[in-house]
DNA sequence: CAGGGATAGTGAACCTTTTCACAAGACTGG
DNA sequence: CCAGTCTTGTGAAAAGGTTCACTATCCCTG
């Protein structure tokens, strides 16, 4: 068995999403080819990819949308509904909790955290205030989450990151600008909206595409 | 003369970032491997990134922060101050005006936009919005800016981000979840908060670590 | 049921990127 | 001014990832 790269596996997360649109459209087979052009990368990758994880289509035909598309599922963990548990209720936070797209995709907030005592208890899109110290609290009830969403103030992020894997989460999205300090059994993916303003930056200085093809 | 690599200059981005946070800090010198530390690289690595653009560093002492801050400033093409036009003032836009990260690293917005004709006029975050009809009327005056950040709905992505290059801006950072059909001369970066997800699903259901190192 | 056309699966070649390892240069202390 | 220590810059090796090119398989048509 080989080793999967890193970076096949987001690709298939990219796949799962154009195959959603087709399986939308009432699309029912789709091969390599269009798929391809549908994500922006090349046909063999993609045949490649879906190598790793077994073999989703039938030689000659194609692959079936709704069958690659659940299996992608499986592979990837995402066939079920997962928690997310939101800290720092700014004006990132808030609209990060009224992000439609989460809900589309099987992401749902079902706890809030902030350290600003006039938020907590009112209620952001639907969703009560708790304190970030009572997580262990909330963590045991209802508002139990999976993956805590980041999106404190900078100088609050590595403290309340601490906490957040204290209560048990191992997996932090973070949209602070901090490099967080942590055990190596927590999975981080830190969002920087700044580091792409700079590759566009770059871009058009210099006339040289730097660009992601992929979304990251 | 080697070709550079995409990454290496992504990489760049984040090596000033720190550098900005040594220099505020008050740190005058630093090395590559108490770099490498902060980033979350490997030292060799930064050396050779550094290596396609220059000699920064002093063999036996290290990097002067401020010089090698400025080097890559100007490797960067982030010696100046980027002005941002936003289009969509839902949620997210609005919340990204007001993102402080923005202003400290040097990116301003100069005007926004969006399609309903209630926001029309008012003011967000000290901003006034405008029809997006009218961009060619607003990129004439002071609301002229480099590059535009969209985040519409879905499905107004692609015509929006088609009026935004016939108005003559060449750099979107792409906050939908479209693929935009956009001619070549065009840079656009993707940003989608959802695949970032589905790679921190994976590594908790599987266990194995497919999160980026880096940011992007 | 045979032939033609299409497309997945895959080993191998190719290309890119990362890491290693060491020479070259700079500072320090005596 | 010399020896020792430190750290950059860099060719070469290693690792990693992508693309090619071909085979195996399936469907459709006549």
């Amino acid at each position: 068995m080989h080793k999967i790269p890193n970076i096949a596996v987001i690709r298939l997360a990219l796949y799962a999403k154009h195959l959603e649109m087709l399986h939308n459209d009432g699309v029912e087979l789709v091969s390599s080819v269009k798929l391809a052009k549908m994500c922006g990368a090349n046909p063999a990758q993609i045949r490649k990819d879906l190598a790793y994880f077994g073999q989703f289509g039938v030689r000659g035909v194609g692959y079936y949308v709704k069958d690659l598309l659940g299996a992608l599922k499986e592979v990837m963990g995402t066939n079920r509904t997962w928690r997310l548990g939101l800290f720092g209720v700014g004006n990132l936070g808030k609209a990060l909790l009224g992000f439609e797209q989460f809900a589309q995709r099987g992401f749902v907030f079902t706890a809030a955290f902030d350290k600003d005592l006039d938020l907590v208890g009112t209620t952001v899109a639907g969703m009560e205030i708790s304190q970030s110290e009572d997580i262990k609290e909330v963590i045991k009830g209802p508002g139990c989450f999976d993956i805590a969403v980041l999106a404190t103030r900078a100088d609050r992020a590595q403290d309340c990151s601490l906490r957040i894997v204290e209560a048990g989460v191992h997996a932090i999205l973070n949209f602070t600008p901090v490099r967080l300090v942590l055990p190596d059994n927590v999975f981080v993916e830190n969002v920087d909206f700044t580091v792409r303003l700079h590759a566009l930056c770059y871009s058009l200085t210099t006339g040289s595409d730097v660009t992601q093809r992929h979304p990251r």
